[in-house]
DNA sequence: GTGAAAGCGCTAACAA
DNA sequence: TTGTTAGCGCTTTCAC
């Protein structure tokens, strides 16, 4: 019995076939006598063998992993809200983000690398960790406009796939949704059901995202004869949809249906508009965006405009791994459709 | 102009050195030279040279890289709930335990790669790629009472260090908390509102976290006069909770105080108690159990006892840490207490 | 304080 | 179909 871990060279002299033999039966390469593979198969399993991944990468010059990376601004005020990390953990929009990449990677018996980058430092780190071959390529999702990540991995010759459109064109994949479509999709229903007095919550208005969900609902209304609304921009946060959602309430205490740009600022509104006694959906209609979890857990249950995150999430690491693979050379975009769906708030 | 990567080489011709000076500069050696040291990083900073990890780990035998694992029982229907990944990346618990090793890596510039096991495949899949020293060990967080992972960690020789004792005794590191502490507190504010009529929703009754948090509970009680309690037991999900406390509800429709095991549970509790007509805490005071983020969006705010997880999946990191580095060999266990946290709902 | 040289465990030409 | 051999890029004795 040897005492360090077997290598390929134990099961080799186990099974008395070359090195290569084995490391063919291994990768399952197919020109191998079936035979031999057998009792290659068997020596493996007498010596408990399992191939180094370290040294596979230096050959193979693939490190089999990639990194899931949240870039975010690192102006935030740290402190009671928690680390950046614990932000993001917390919001659904980024667990539907990981769990749909998670589950394209699982089958394939990959695992993402988790990293958080909110200061020039720890992006800088990012790029390092890359560079130095410690995964094959990044999923970044950007929390706002003008983060510098992904240039920075394209400007190294990085391999990444971006979670929404840059806010400045970068030569780079990404997946996206159809944001506009699905600011129609809210205006049409909240049209439909009646309600004449609309208003909404944006988005940050220097991100796609947001801009481009407002213009959506905004056009859609205009189209129908309502060329102005009364619109307060939020964040995405709980915190920035109470806030907003409370100014437009105070300056237009009549309205009778809101577009919120994410389903997080429209629970906080449900919150305000209830705590300011209007009934849901009876006075006031209200439509969100996402269909996360937050959805759901809202009272009452949140009409909401459906992002088919997971979907996206998939498509983003599948795009990836054809950049890895050198499948695909050009960056490319693929946008999918939002959905309504209605549940009590509208 | 060199096309592949700059290597140590590159850096030590460039430098006119040798590539064992330029390894010792790169990984803060002493002895050496401060005028050869300028020179080496002059180069490296020239030649922008990043040092290939899979080469490094090859030969000190460190991935440099830890697993954060969730191991859950796979007999839960996949389906409408999400996969297994998406719900564990919705609970408000598994998010601040991930937070806080994501804290502990960071200033230490090292990132964990995501795992979930729900099923013996993907068990093996971790026992694998830790084998193949993808990663130098595993931080596990059970759903499940008898989930045999932790064993077969152990069984494997690789480290890793767990979140909570396990159900059956394992020779491996873990934190925990002192449950039943938590449960006494719980039955104390309950007590000192001026609530008589106690009742509890459990977490399942087969972990140690579930039983403790009763037994606390149940002891604190009856040395204060009040030998019996009615119990409900629950899974620690959303819906698990709701159908215990309409259990509760049901059978003792006069209760003026209950203490449920987790947040998220307490939240379904709330929701229960105020379709029933009941006033959150004038009829009925709730007290939950983490401090989640659940807590806090519960309407009304929740009075819970605090599980501070950060810091304990801090210590979890660090007591792998120790054993990767083998500066500690023997299993230990660390054990927080909880604390008290007043908010609305009793 | 610095350099030469020996591997770490694996894959992939190339030969046989 | 199988074996031989040459590295992949790095750290680390061991001399000097």
């Amino acid at each position: 019995m040897i005492r360090r871990l077997p290598t390929l060279e134990d099961v080799a002299r186990e099974a008395g076939v070359s090195r290569a033999t084995v490391s063919r039966v291994i990768n399952g390469v197919r020109n191998v006598d079936p035979a031999i593979q057998s009792v290659v198969l068997e020596a493996v399993a007498r010596t408990g063998y399992a191939p180094n991944r370290a040294a596979r990468s230096l050959v193979t010059r693939r490190a089999e992993t990639i990194a899931l990376v949240v870039s975010g601004a690192g102006d935030e005020p740290e402190g009671e809200q928690g680390s950046f990390a614990a932000r993001m953990l917390a919001d659904p929009f980024f667990g539907r983000v990981a769990g749909g990449v998670i589950d394209f990677l699982r089958p394939r018996s990959m695992h993402p690398v988790l990293m958080f980058a909110d200061s020039e430092a720890t992006r800088a780190e990012v790029v390092a960790y890359l560079r130095q071959g410690s995964a094959d390529g990044a999923l970044v999702v950007s929390t706002h406009a003008e983060d510098p990540l992904p240039e920075q991995l394209a400007d190294a010759n990085l391999h990444c796939v971006l979670f929404a459109r840059p806010a400045r064109p970068v030569p780079v994949s990404y997946v996206d949704l159809a944001h506009a479509d699905g600011g129609r999709l809210a205006a049409e229903h909240l049209l439909a059901r009646g309600c004449r007095r609309l208003a909404t919550v944006t988005g940050p208005l220097d991100v796609p995202a947001g801009q481009d969900r407002l213009a959506g609902f905004r056009d859609a209304l205009a189209r129908r004869g309502h060329p102005y609304i009364p619109i307060a921009e939020g964040g995405f946060t709980y915190d920035s949809g109470a806030a907003a959602m409370t100014r437009l309430l105070a300056e237009h205490p009549h309205i009778d249906g809101v577009f919120v740009a994410n389903d997080l600022m429209a629970q906080a509104a449900c919150e305000v508009l209830r705590e300011a006694g209007r009934r849901i959906p009876d006075d006031v209609a209200v439509v969100g965006f996402d269909d996360s979890s937050a959805a759901l857990s809202c009272r009452p249950a949140l009409t909401t405009v459906r992002q088919p995150m997971e979907d996206m999430a998939g498509k983003m690491a599948q795009l990836l791994q054809e950049h890895v693979e050198g499948a695909r050379t050009e960056p490319t975009s693929v946008i999918f459709e939002p959905e309504l769906v209605v549940r009590d708030s509208a």
